[in-house]
DNA sequence: GTCTATAAATTGATAGAC
DNA sequence: GTCTATCAATTTATAGAC
């Protein structure tokens, strides 16, 4: 039963409207990421995240700076995460084979927890300053992990048929590639997914 | 030595112009595809690849129908080629677990072979008709792709304490991921390379 | 085949009212 | 905070001269 429009009862205690939290920075970068993520940087518009935030173009614009601040923020989120790994004790400390297993799993786990951000990364081409920033941050991660590969197999605990550079990029593009599957519908458990790409991997790369 | 402008041998025999084969569809597609690579196709406009062909906007017009003709052309010759390789005798008779084997070294070497064009069809979004109808035929493929390893461990010839989909992922993902680091800069072999993420997967994947 | 010129639509971003 | 209106630049694509 819905009272007659200009009743005093609907005057002075009209219907809730149906309120959203109010925008803030963060939760407008978590729709641009998404839209991102669904049809590429460059293919969204401003338009695309406005609408898909449910308000106009302008008001988008009052709460973010730009579409390039947008992608340099989802970016340095995905980047932080993954170099917070790198400086953990047991990536700096211990066998290489111990500390190349470890990196393995965490990295994976960040992506599936960061999947968003770290997808975005992943895709990332080098067209503007902030594109090259974040390629160059993404390089010296890499090169982290090439490191770590090339000490396993010095000592022996990686097979040696295989170049370094190869392995590592087998490596980590096996659990990067995951980004391009583990969406919404998951049908496999995070934790399962980590135990078979890390499984996979190690089991492929022994001596 | 260089005749002055003007003498009579200038004017009858000029210095001949560095003349460049005449385009056709062919040549200017491959133009197309690395520079799609390079940017991204949506970060791509035909002002960029009608300078990296060296002529206007307009002669570029004249030889292409347009940017998504030339994005179809380019799945479709990536998509031809996977296609092929499942048709093979190889690929449909015998144990699964060989004729897996088979298509995973068979799909490395149309990846190289066919890089820019496979590249560019693993970034496809599905803005587009266009882009929707190349998932498609990807999708297709990657359903043949999840048999063969369905089966092969249905046989006991994989690892079984992997889900049948998640296995198919990370091989198939381990593969794709060449795409994101082998380009012109060639410091391993296409051999090595096939040889090289063939090995790992098979191992990774023994039951 | 190649060019200049231009059309028609879209894009990232801002101005200013409420 | 949200809106309408608008701008300047870019983008896909075409017309028509040479």
């Amino acid at each position: 039963m819905k009272p007659a429009v200009g009743t005093v009862a609907a005057e002075r205690r009209p219907a809730p409207i149906p309120r959203r939290a109010p925008y803030d920075a963060t939760t407008l970068l978590e729709v641009a990421v998404t839209v991102f993520n669904e049809r590429g940087y460059d293919g969204t518009s401003m338009e695309d995240l406005a609408r898909a935030a449910g308000i106009t173009k302008s008001s988008f614009y009052h709460h973010v700076d730009g579409k390039e601040a947008l992608l340099a923020a989802a970016c340095d989120r995905a980047l932080d995460a993954l170099f917070a790994v790198r400086d953990e004790p047991a990536s700096t400390a211990g066998r290489a084979i111990d500390r190349f297993e470890y990196v393995l799993r965490r990295t994976t786990q960040i992506l599936l927890t960061e999947l968003p951000y770290v997808t975005l990364l992943l895709r990332v081409r080098g067209n503007t300053a902030t594109e090259l920033a974040a390629l160059e941050r993404r390089r010296e991660f890499d090169r982290f992990t090439a490191d770590l590969v090339t000490q396993a197999m010095a000592d022996g605990d990686l097979r040696s048929d295989i170049e370094p550079g190869l392995a590592t990029r087998l490596a980590f593009g096996t659990l990067n590639s995951v980004t391009e599957w583990y969406r919404v519908a998951r049908e496999t458990s995070p934790d399962a997914v980590v135990d078979g790409a890390v499984g996979v991997i190690v089991r492929g790369l022994q001596p």
